[in-house]
DNA sequence: CGGACGCCTTGACTTACATCAATCGCCACC
DNA sequence: GGTGGCGATTGATGTAAGTCAAGGCGTCCG
């Protein structure tokens, strides 16, 4: 692992109170992995021995069940993920796929096990991490089952403005066929709802979007900090629990 | 806190590895208290001083949005719930109020991060119990956006017939009103699908329900190992934590 | 004994969303 | 300079689910 990388590992909230040594235990026997895009990390069901943590690129977290697949999750850099079938050694409950080439890092399963039994202050950020991805999931399922698309997406637009500066125009981060997974639609809908929201003053121009009236698309979005997590991004990492306490963001679909 | 009670909280996975010194401290300073039904203990975005252990009764964990309102979780003894909330200090990003007259224990959060940063061993048994929770509500995103109103209702009934002793007969362990917010759907529908699953050997007696040909409901119902989780419900105290390892049970619409 | 209430059910209707199919635009590659 | 492929869009249509309204059937209570 170049040392660039390991002073990120080591910046993230998850390492932040342990001490040199331990961190050294844990990563000891890690890999550092560079997967191009579209690699499959993991399939639901798969025994899960390593922590992934994303150090660039982008992951999908996705389940599928009888020919119909979703998104959970898309993953930034740098987080975490799985973790919480590490803690309990057992399979994985969804899968991983990159999205671009992609950096990752994969740590000992049993070294974070032991770790966690070694070090009380480890041990408690590692709960506070799996609080936050929680709190992400819980927000997840209230988003989805509230809400309908038109207002997911309304709520998601909101979210990606804050979360990239607050300007009237910001780039949507991934494929739109993707995003429409991630909110739970099918592609053809989420064009659909494009054109209607357009009515709310959100100008559409490939990936790049425009929010002409805020105010207008707030009416229709009705964002509730119990829901969604605006937070200007993270400079400098920002786990899942810090996010959640109000020190970084989080969105919806983020979590894990 | 009587004996009685004492020793059932004591047997929780959560406090399975701690010394009987660290136990006293945490559950140091809680109460015990009885509520009727219809109880609200906690609104969305209340502030959560104390970890929650249902004792006898049972719990309804909600949230709402816009004049909405869905069910996350009903829980049944031995319980806690909102245990990410009390570790990052949080606002309380669900509901939780009576449905039956209910004990439930009172613990002190702030009594119960100390211990967690005090015993590596006891840190751990929350991460795990965290985890598990966790995994709970992936379960149920899956199931909430791969199947459709009428497979959740036929897992539904699968689930709880295993967890029920597995007989030809058993009874559904909420009004039918709840179930249809627990399954994401209107009492109204809820109905009709009964009605429809009749098709399947399925015979509905007011609380009563009787599967008369599993193998063809199973052929509906297509339940699947990483959204459903079978198993007999637990004699004894069974976490979170221990379900998602096979070692009890856990459907998508429990955890946490 | 009636009556009120709550829960469940049923039917007609509306709305939201998925599906199927065709087309367009864009970019890469020959 | 095609041309093939992929993603995005658009329209037509089907299906699932929510809504509104009415009625049945218990239980509790005056």
């Amino acid at each position: 692992m170049r040392n660039v990388d390991a002073e990120r590992v080591r910046a993230l909230p998850l390492f932040s109170g342990v001490s040199d040594e331990l961190f050294r235990d844990v990563t000891g026997g890690c890999f550092l992995q560079k997967f191009p895009a579209g690699t499959t990390l993991l399939m639901e069901g798969d025994p899960v021995d390593f922590l992934y943590v994303l150090l660039d690129g982008s992951v999908e977290l996705g389940a599928s069940w009888n020919d119909k697949e979703t998104t959970l999750a898309v993953l930034q850099p740098v987080s975490t993920f799985i973790l919480a079938a590490v803690v309990l050694e057992a399979d994985a409950l969804m899968s991983a796929q990159t999205i671009e080439r992609s950096d990752i890092l994969m740590l000992s399963g049993e070294a974070l096990r032991r770790a966690m039994k070694e070090d009380a202050q480890f041990g408690f950020a590692v709960a506070q991490e799996l609080s936050g991805c929680y709190r992400g999931l819980v927000r997840s399922i209230k988003n989805q089952r509230l809400r309908g698309g038109l207002e997911r997406l309304a709520n998601y637009l909101i979210t990606q403005r804050v979360k990239q500066g607050g300007g009237e125009t910001f780039t949507l981060p991934h494929e739109k066929r993707l995003l429409a997974s991630l909110l739970g639609m099918t592609p053809e809908n989420l064009s659909r709802a494009f054109s209607t929201i357009a009515d709310y003053g959100v100008v559409v121009n490939g990936p790049q979007v425009t929010i002409a009236r805020p105010v207008v698309l707030e009416r229709l979005a009705k964002p509730d900090p119990l829901i969604d997590n605006h937070r200007p991004h993270g400079l400098g990492p920002v786990g899942e629990a810090q996010r959640e306490r109000g020190l970084g963001d989080h969105s919806p679909q983020a979590g894990l």
